[in-house]
DNA sequence: ATTGTTGGTTCTATTTTGGAACTCATTATC
DNA sequence: GATAATGAGTTCCAAAATAGAACCAACAAT
């Protein structure tokens, strides 16, 4: 299975794996969010190659996470900002960067915070569900397959699997 | 700047980019947790290649992610277990996932779906803040550098970019 | 005795990265 | 007026990672 196979997967999931699937994409996307829009900004800050990041700006631009306008003509120059999927993936960054402070060894304190825009306090992100405000974590919700996929040994695994006692 | 350069990153946002920075990792602590616990069990339903699970899943465990424990013996067979730290990844998994279906191009249903345990009833994932229960996206947070980080374009980089507007 | 299952490892070929140098348009400096 | 600097890439080659397939080992089942 190669790369680029992944965008055509039916599983979001892993469309999405295609997108930020890499050691990059998220870093470029945390310095978006952190206010940084042109290409030697993010290239002088992530150390990334400037081969492999004009690349990956252009991959997040053709899913539409970036946008690249001109900043100024004569001569033209182009920046990049966070489309309205971008900043959409904000939460998705913020639930990683608490999982990776909280549960990933060697933890150092971050290089930078997260805070209200009112106030500036520092938050305490919690997933919740927006119906009922009751916590989201594996305690609470549990992934289901939704439909079969057929030719796959999907059913045929998981049922071997689940019935010795629900993954918790 | 190699791959394993990141683990040792200070940015805990790097570090977990060391972990699941690549194509499979995601999704194979997807299928942990939909129930799969062995070997075969995930590398028929990925298709991903007997070489790359077994690495990937040897980082998991040394990553304190997944554990590796003996299921029987005769013959001595393993299998892999979300660890406190894995569990305590769902949340991200839930917030990409809805991110995912809701913000990528060309999205299809998912073949899995996120529900309460009690009840059944689909998930509708926001992130909030324990404190004030205020939601948390990028109109309420705003991400800052915590500390320069000297030797670096940090702050000069920033410094010319921010004062042109805060990048919403 | 042969085949199947589970959980890997080893091998080679192909892709992706990393790193550095080069281009081009334009502005700033000596 | 010549030379350097800035910004945004592109091109080239070497090094590393991944894909795919074959192989191995310990048993169990037929």
């Amino acid at each position: 299975m190669k790369w680029h196979d992944l965008n055509d997967d039916a599983c979001p999931l892993a469309r999405a794996m295609g997108v930020i699937g890499d050691r990059w994409t998220l870093l470029i996307l945390r310095e978006c969010f952190l206010g940084v829009r042109r290409f030697d900004g993010f290239q002088k800050r992530l150390g990334v190659t400037r081969h492999l990041l004009a690349e990956r700006l252009k991959r997040l631009e053709a899913m539409e996470v970036l946008e690249r306008r001109p900043y100024q003509e004569r001569p033209l120059r182009h920046e990049y900002r966070l489309t309205a999927s971008g900043k959409s993936f904000a939460p998705v960054l913020l639930a990683m960067q608490d999982w990776a402070q909280h549960s990933l060894p060697n933890a150092e304190p971050s290089p930078f915070a997260f805070v209200t825009r009112d106030g500036g306090a520092p938050v305490d992100p919690v997933l919740t569900d927006r119906n009922s405000g009751q916590e989201l974590n594996h305690r609470t919700v549990l992934m289901v397959p939704s439909k079969s996929v057929p030719g796959t040994a999907f059913d045929a695994d998981l049922q071997r699997l689940e019935p010795k006692s629900a993954g918790s």
